[in-house]
RNA sequence: GCGGGAAUAGCUCAGUUGGUAGAGCACAACCUUGCCAAGGUUGGGGUCGCGGGUUCGAGUCCCGUUUCCCGCUCCA
């Protein structure tokens, strides 16, 4: 089904409704491109970052983890290019508007195109040129000297390129190995918005590869062909992914080659880039080299040589892939002889905030007592919730809406057999199974 | 930052030429039913984004401001 425009209004909506997302200082009239994750949010993003962090660094030997601060010396940003890069000065024009960078500008003039505002080149009026700093800037120490400037980090990857030789040498790791880090970092983007696609603070989930020269291009390939997959495993639709190599001429000034994973958001925003894949070859190695004038080399002991070594980086957006989750797996089911169909989130089991809701069927025989009993057991292994309130029906609904891949329901029979019954929220099949099983049987379910 | 539009209950929205704010859904309690929403009774919830102004009186008119949407601009 092709996605509508008003699909994305519907998710902020749910999101707001069910817990999921919250604007950011709503009661203060909200924060611009800030929001809040609610307790069905936080529970679907950790379970999405956990899955990456799992797949990086507990099912391989060759990455560590790390967590570097937020707060970085301010030399990193000049070694990285972000103090000189991400500053643009701008000037505006009072007469048609328009907004240019004043560095490109050939004369003092407005060169605003004369197709858009014929003959208005000569009563431009340029303002003075500000400038635009795309990092936060904040103060270390009490004094607000200029020497105490540190910015808020605008990537997390060069927390990972300055702990390349603290993480090599204390885990005696051989290159290649990698290092992964999921962390916040901040833009003071001009245009955020789309809801959490483009915001002002945001959480990355990145992996730098080092590997040996000459085998850049090899690894590159293996990490583009290893992103891809994970993005299948969330249960994004292959339909809505699509593959995006660089050409020489988008190449940023650092990367030898990119690769970009985006989904297709729906409505105005279409495709839009989730993940990168980046060869950096040495570049941001060699920049701390210089700016810090500290070796950051490797030394192959078998081949008896020292080298910087190349960089293959991939870079996911957390809030984009949530985002992304969120409405790949939203759909309307029209229920025949209702007039209302039913609002399902199909997420992947494996990222579902609330993986099984356990329901009496009555409130009467002991039923209720018996559904607790499942739910502190089952609560062990698994995210579960309770519910006895309203029509069983109205019940499955609920947990339709928030994903919960399992409804379990305690019935009549459940005193005399032992069995309840458990309801797949795709299939809407019914299974009955012994509540001794419940374990074994979600389990399996949710693997 | 510029231009246009918008902001009223948790959600979606009504609200007349200015006269002390409504609906549906949702939510809570009790009763009823019992395997796929909407049964009955009752109830909680809004200083109408915020701040000024005009007026006897402002959700309504005016100004400012914040946030959101669309279009520019920008995007290492």
């Amino acid at each position: 089904m092709a996605p509508t425009p008003d699909v994305m209004d519907k998710l902020v909506s749910l999101c707001k409704r069910r817990g999921f997302i919250f604007q950011s200082s709503e009661i203060y009239g909200g924060t611009g491109s800030v929001w809040d994750y609610g307790p069905l949010g936080v529970a679907l993003k950790k379970n999405i970052k956990e899955d990456w962090w799992n797949a990086m660094t507990r099912a391989r030997d060759d990455i560590e983890g790390l967590d570097a601060a937020i707060l970085m010396h301010p030399r990193t940003w000049e070694a990285s290019g972000h103090v000189a890069g991400f500053v643009d000065p701008l000037v505006d024009c009072r007469t048609c508007k328009g907004r240019f960078r004043a560095d490109k500008l050939e004369d003092a003039r407005c060169p605003q195109k004369p197709s858009k505002q014929p003959g208005q080149h000569d009563a431009c009026a340029l303002t003075e040129a500000r400038n635009f700093n795309l990092m936060f800037k904040t103060y270390m120490g009490a004094l607000e000297e200029s020497a105490s400037i540190v910015y808020l980090r605008p990537e997390t990857a060069q927390g990972i390129f300055v702990n390349f030789l603290n993480v090599q040498q204390s885990m005696r790791q051989k290159v290649p190995f990698g290092i992964a880090q999921i962390g916040k970092a901040f833009r003071n983007e001009i245009t955020p918005g789309n809801f959490i696609f483009r915001t002002r603070e945001f959480e990355q989930m990145e992996m730098q590869f080092f590997v040996e020269p000459g085998t850049d291009m090899e690894w590159f390939e293996t990490w583009k062909a290893a992103r891809m997959e994970w993005h299948y495993s969330l249960g994004l639709a292959p339909e809505r992914l699509k593959f995006h190599q660089h050409t020489a001429g988008e190449l940023a000034h650092y990367a030898r080659a990119a690769f970009d994973v985006t989904f297709d958001f729906g409505g105005t925003l279409g495709f839009q880039e989730i993940e990168g894949v980046h060869n950096r070859g040495d570049f941001d190695l060699s920049q701390h080299q210089q700016f810090s004038g500290k070796k950051l080399e490797y030394f192959d002991q078998q081949a008896n040589k020292r080298y910087v070594p190349y960089v293959i980086e991939t870079s996911v957006g957390a809030d984009r892939v949530t985002l992304a989750a969120l409405v790949n797996a939203y759909r309307e089911e029209s229920v025949e002889g209702e007039d209302e169909g039913r609002v399902v989130l199909g997420l992947s089991a494996k990222i579902a905030p609330i993986k099984a809701a356990i329901f009496p069927l009555t409130k009467k025989d002991g039923q209720p007592e018996i559904a607790r009993k499942i739910v502190s057991d089952l609560r062990k292994s698994f995210a579960v919730d309770y519910d006895e309130t309203g029509s069983i029906g109205k019940r499955y609904r609920r947990q339709d809406e928030v994903g919960t891949p399992f409804c379990i329901t305690v019935d009549t029979e459940t005193g005399a057999s032992g069995s309840v019954t458990v309801r797949d929220r795709d299939t809407l099949a019914q299974d009955r199974v012994d509540m001794t099983q419940l374990n074994g049987y979600l389990a399996t379910k949710l693997a």
